[in-house]
DNA sequence: CGGTTTTCGGATATGATATGTCCTTAATTC
DNA sequence: GAATTAAGGACATATCATATCCGAAAACCG
């Protein structure tokens, strides 16, 4: 049960883009150099990330990437589910129905309990990083990220931003 | 991030085993037939439980799988884990080193800020495994599971059991 | 207008992992 | 000695993650 890398790609890159200047977007091309990721397949993430109404994007030569929300308004498990998908982490196949013992056409009124075991971990898994907003990040990092490398890391971005 | 099936396997084959009478042994191939599963294939997930010590075995006609602790001493995070493996659905691949920067050799002091958080969701997933008892199960399903499907499911059990 | 840069989506290739089967070996029972 | 079992290795197949490439449409700039 391994996430993509994408999803680790997907909330850097949403840390970077909440530090953005209002009105201001940064392109693919400037996020993949940053991170030293292959600029193609981050596209397909920062793509799922736009499905998700999490980001916008514009065309053209000073086109790219912004966030469509407030980082105070973003949590980690809608950046996590716009690229990994809100598929649960454990499915049931109901393999309880093939028990031979069971009357023919027999119907379960529950789901089986296994399941529901296993689907209130998922929850907690779900509701720790629906309580982590992405500004909560970007705090973090402000103040674990020594400053000149902090500033210099912007001045970067904002050199590339349309 | 999906489990592997062998998860949903091995959790209903203990829950089976937890109900077997003291110093019985339940084959491969009985488990197999009551959860209509590939008999080579369900093997693995055993010798998973095997390998974590969850279960004893022995060969023989008689032969099969039993329970090596009590269902009351064996939580749904060990049965999991011995089959998915140990490892956390999040890896941090560093990519915060790749940043251009960074002065030359400059070391992390904490782990990566996202990687935190999400180890931390993580956690959640597994201490609500972990609070959950092999024994808890085999109580809703002995009150969920109509009484003449538990008692005849056990009968055949029972028949087939060394 | 025309050339450049961008996002977006589709097509394709590759590698890893999950799923499933087969076979041999050693232990146990009868 | 014959039958049955778990254990484990070898192998095949399918699915998915990880890319790469291309063309279309939109935006900017001369």
């Amino acid at each position: 049960m391994i996430l993509k890398s994408q999803v680790e790609w997907a909330l850097h890159c949403c840390a970077i883009l909440a530090g953005l200047p209002e009105g201001r977007y940064l392109s693919t091309k400037a996020l993949a150099e940053l991170h030293g990721l292959p600029k193609e397949y981050l596209s397909k993430a920062l793509q799922s990330l736009s499905q998700a109404s999490l980001v916008e994007t514009t065309l053209g030569p000073s086109g790219g990437y912004r966030l469509a929300k407030a980082s105070m308004d973003i949590n980690f498990l809608e950046i996590v589910e716009a690229v990994e998908g809100k598929a649960r982490s454990f499915t049931c196949t109901n393999i309880r129905a093939n028990n031979p013992c069971r009357p023919e056409g027999y119907c379960d009124s529950k789901p089986c309990a296994v399941a529901r075991i296993m689907w209130e971990a998922d929850e907690a898994w779900r509701d720790t990083l629906r309580r982590v907003r992405l500004s909560d990040l970007v705090g973090t990092l402000s103040e674990e990220v020594p400053a000149d490398i902090w500033r210099s890391t912007f001045e970067w971005v904002l050199k590339r931003a349309g």
